[in-house]
DNA sequence: CCAAAAGTGTTCAACATACACCCATGA
DNA sequence: TCATGGGTGTATGTTGAACACTTTTGG
């Protein structure tokens, strides 16, 4: 070891995730209860700590499949913390990732077999340490992301219908949406395949149901959500 | 100790800032060459450890004051990379800042007192680790923000003309503009206060000086910058 | 008087917004 | 038949892009 690395003080890495889904109504989060020393009470983010030959991405991706089975999830970086006085017990700097999920497709299985739940974001309990800061920046990177490009296909079921999109949008914004400009925009994207079932249920007409383009969606999805890598 | 903690890696947090500059013409990389043990041939970021006691950006100022002797920048977190093997000697994770500053401002004390010295982006170096990445990173993010706001006044002199305003946006994209749709846009901001003097040197006929206006500047700038803040 | 850069206005297309009516159906 | 949510079109203002000529002045 050189005698410049020697000196330096290290510190623990963790990583945390925020998970968003929707449930057709509200903005939801994923929180576990591990039930750890720390805090028996408090919820927390996805988080666990970073092992000796695994990137960050890497430990992102398997502490949220250790502690939710969820896998395959796309995990973006958001913002790293580092408050010396964050984490109470040691120093602790945490890398936050964050991302959609939709939660019909897996709240049977969090719930059953994990200690983790869905939380609506009006009503979020006491969370560990920052993890509030971290959940308020989620939030608005997920608005301003949102207001550029579309996103947020990721919480909808596979086929969905355009009110069920429009909700979507107007649960992230906390706003309404004018449904005649909302549907000529985000069909104007040709991101969306009409198909010939109707969803019935929320009306008594039914609603057309749209899959969304994958290689198209995918390709602008790529080009926005990394517009900082490649 | 908890026993969930004791079991963890530590591993060393590292700060690297990327600086921009621009000197008229070209945009700009600040570099130094710290001769360290691990290469004495390649470049650096601004680059230094955490230490116990600070947060992660009071470390990437007090790193950059340390090397460059330039204060009060505003520091912007860019990334956190933590590839397994980035750093050779040992498991390092570091967070990369970056920042705009003007070339002229600071030319001087840079050269003189410290090992820093400023490149063109088109001949860059050869940089230490996966120092190219976070470049590339930060230039697309560079571009990103201006393209969506009227960043990068940091980079010009205090008073400055509308024309190199446009040859500092033209260095960022890398394209031409046109200077009308260029200076209306610019002026429709209404950020900008013309002078009554004239700059000459670079024509005959000279051209209007422009200050920021600061406290409408600094809110827009704030108010973007920080969109994940508050 | 001429070369070189500064400064300025108009037109057109694309896009965002505001707004109101008919449709299909289950109860 | 009626209440409910689904679906569509038009008019208006705003914004970004393309484009060319006149002004100033040092040499």
């Amino acid at each position: 070891m050189l005698a410049q690395y020697q000196q330096q003080t290290e510190c623990l890495v963790a990583l945390d995730s925020i998970i968003f889904g929707f449930d057709g109504l509200e903005l939801k989060l994923l929180l576990v209860n591990r039930g750890v020393e720390v805090d028996k009470q408090t919820w927390s983010l996805m988080g666990g700590w970073l092992t000796p030959t695994e990137s960050l991405a890497q430990a992102a991706d398997r502490i949220l499949y250790e502690l939710t089975g969820l896998r395959d999830i796309y995990l973006e970086q958001l913002h790293t913390f580092g408050e010396p006085l964050r984490d109470p017990v040691q120093r602790t700097v945490s890398v936050a990732y964050f991302a959609l999920v939709n939660v019909q497709d897996y709240e049977q299985k969090i719930s059953d077999t994990f200690h983790a739940n869905w939380f609506s974001l009006n009503e979020l309990p006491e969370l560990l340490f920052d993890h509030r800061d971290m959940v308020k920046m989620a939030i608005k990177s997920l608005r301003y992301k949102a207001s550029q490009h579309p996103i947020g296909f990721e919480l909808l079921p596979q086929k969905f219908t355009i009110p069920q999109l429009q909700k979507l949008y107007e649960a992230i914004f906390g706003t309404t949406i004018d449904k005649r400009n909302f549907s000529r925009k985000i069909l104007s994207t040709n991101l969306l395949l009409k198909l010939d079932e109707k969803h019935r249920g929320s009306s008594k007409k039914g609603a057309f149901l749209y899959e969304v383009n994958k290689e198209k969606y995918s390709q602008q999805f790529n080009s926005f959500m990394n517009f900082m890598a490649s």
